[in-house]
DNA sequence: GCCGTTTTCGGCCCGACTGTTTTCAGTCG
């Protein structure tokens, strides 16, 4: 089986050899798109290219070569000419470009001149002195590789990407110390975090200051970093003791906008907006939206930069939200009412000591009350799920008892009598319908047998979508990001059972899982299903996830209106009825 | 290799920083 994943990583690796073998830059680039544009595709592509090849070439950045690439790989299992580069470069050499400081020129420089081809070899090569010989390697390029490759073998195999959950604090703690100073008026990180991709290749940080110099030295001087890698007029780089690199821009409050939007990213969507300004005579940089000069080069008066929002409006964009901005496609015009964190008004996946939370059914619905929901569904585990302490029927039926019990005493929110009950490896469910027909709500979801294969993995979540009982389908694939792939069900063939169903599918919120992904709830959304929104509560710090569940939804074009979290108590309570 | 509200051919976003150079190449985002 083929995944779009799949087709993103040939054409990733055929622009760095293509780049190594020091082809046409923009040839290089080009694949370099097609990449990410497969990466975020919705659809299966395979299916595509098995069935109707010809719509490849309507997806922003396929043209007719990487169609009929992505043909050859699907149903051939490879693609002749990337088999052929393969030949031409060294197998250790794409991993080189990967070093911090070393880009393709410098990479087959090393290869051409002293036959370097591995990192281990690069490494020894410093060592002997050899790179002297090398020209514009002075002593200082000589050091930074130095440290560089030894960062790189000190870490092994370690991820060169950081999971959204952990970076996001990360920034927000440093801003913290930045915002303390007298002359910050606006900070904000920008980069992938603030587009909330699931995981985050390095932090970048925006300021607006009267006194850049001193949020600049406050940076670099902060403890838990272990090496300064620039430090300039306007940006400063550093590496923290965890591998994560942190890039701070220092702007004036002026330009924040300007500096906001082009720091967001994406690339690809960078790239469309200097295009459509420079269509409209204007042109688009880092410091705002200006008209053109009168002379070749020159810039004109300034158009916009204090806020995105004026600088979409001067490019007659709508104001795109950060988590859309990943699609090089400017065609693509943002529902009106995208989901907003703010619109959140039930948490439906929740844990408590019962099973294997760390909270009682009171302290979950204080915690739920707090954040002005309506609802709070108690879902403790399901019999199958021992190691996490799963209810017999016997303790459930206790259990239902205490909820109704403690719903009377807390007043003020409907709690709601759940379970996440296990969909066992053939798809029946771990409680009789009869024990699952009481209770209030039902999130069903895949905890064992995740190496299932693609085939039975649908088959048996098709089962639990159309079970008469079921309102959600818990972490559809049980994937964790950066640990396991977890199940590799027809997306489409679950999408369309759910919205005959009327049963929702989960984006958990939890950094680790976010499951649905982005694209999975893409094609959700594009389907015309129901969406849950849920941080599947162990301890009280768990809702805080609620923003990652929600940027997901936003990547993934989810509009309010589909989404049951953010649906006043009678819609909500209407369609949990709706299966009963 | 991709693409079209200047274009089916001829462009392809733009600036900061570093180190090695004496005016710029390479890398990065």
């Amino acid at each position: 089986m083929t995944t779009n994943q799949d087709i993103a990583d040939s054409f990733a690796e055929f622009g760095d050899l293509l780049e190594l073998t020091g082809a046409n830059p923009f040839k290089v680039n080009a694949f370099r798109r097609a990449a990410r544009a497969c990466e975020g595709e919705s659809g299966d592509m395979a299916t595509l290219a098995r069935e109707e090849p010809a719509r490849l070439r309507g997806i922003s950045g396929v043209g007719e070569s990487s169609a009929r690439h992505i043909v050859e790989l699907v149903t051939t299992g490879s693609i002749p000419d990337l088999v052929a580069l393969r030949k031409a470069v060294p197998p250790g050499l794409p991993a080189l470009l990967t070093i911090q400081g070393l880009g393709p020129k410098t990479v087959r420089l090393l290869w051409e001149s002293l036959a370097i081809t591995t990192l281990e070899e690069l490494a020894k090569a410093i060592d002997d002195g050899k790179l002297e010989s090398v020209p514009r390697m002075g002593p200082k390029s000589i050091a930074n590789l130095k440290e560089s490759v030894a960062a790189r073998l000190a870490s092994g195999n370690a991820p060169l990407r950081h999971r959204l959950g952990q970076s996001v604090p990360i920034a927000e703690g440093i801003l913290e110390k930045l915002a303390a100073l007298s002359g910050t008026t606006r900070t904000a990180y920008a980069g992938s975090a603030r587009r909330g991709r699931e995981t985050v290749g390095d932090l970048d940080l925006l300021v607006a200051s009267t006194d850049p110099k001193a949020v600049k030295d406050l940076f670099v001087a902060m403890p838990g970093i272990s090496r300064v890698l620039a430090h300039g007029e306007t940006r400063s780089s550093v590496e923290l003791a965890n591998g994560m690199q942190v890039d701070l821009r220092v702007v004036e409050d002026s330009a924040f906008g300007a500096a906001l939007l082009y720091f967001t990213g994406s690339k690809d969507h960078n790239v469309r907006l200097r295009e459509r300004a420079i269509g409209r005579s204007m042109h688009l940089n880092e410091y705002g939206l200006f008209r053109a000069g009168e002379k070749e080069g020159e810039l004109g008066p300034l158009v916009a930069a204090a806020t995105e929002a004026a600088i979409y409006e001067a490019l007659e964009l709508p104001e795109w939200p950060p988590e859309l901005r990943e699609s090089a496609a400017l065609d693509f015009i943002p529902p009106a009412g995208l989901l907003e964190l703010s619109q959140i008004r039930a948490e439906l996946h929740a844990h408590t000591t019962e099973s294997d939370g760390e909270l009682s059914i009171v302290e979950l619905a204080a915690l739920a009350k707090a954040r002005g929901f309506h609802t709070i569904a108690v879902t403790d585990h399901s019999k199958a799920s021992a190691q996490a302490n799963g209810l017999s029927v016997e303790r459930l039926l206790a259990h239902i008892d205490a909820i109704r019990e403690a719903e009377a005493r807390v007043g003020g929110i409907r709690i709601l009598a759940g379970s996440e009950v296990d969909i066992l490896a053939d798809g029946h469910l771990d409680y009789d319908d009869e024990t699952l027909a009481k209770l209030d709500i039902v999130v069903a979801s895949p905890h064992t047998a995740l190496r299932q294969a693609p085939e039975a993995a649908t088959a048996r979540l098709l089962a639990a979508i159309r079970h008469p009982l079921v309102h959600i389908l818990g972490h559809p694939t049980g994937r964790i990001i950066q640990g396991r792939d977890g199940l590799s069900p027809d997306i489409a063939q679950l999408c369309q059972a759910a919205r005959e169903s009327r049963t929702a599918l989960e984006i958990n919120c939890h950094w680790m899982r976010l499951d649905l992904r982005d694209t999975h709830v893409r094609a959700a959304i594009d389907a015309g299903c129901l969406i849950a929104i849920d941080c599947d509560v162990h301890g009280p710090s768990d809702f805080d996830n609620l923003r990652f569940g929600v940027a997901t939804a936003r990547r993934g074009a989810t509009p309010t209106t589909s989404c049951v979290n953010a649906w006043d108590r009678s819609a909500l309570h209407e369609w949990l009825a709706s299966k009963r």
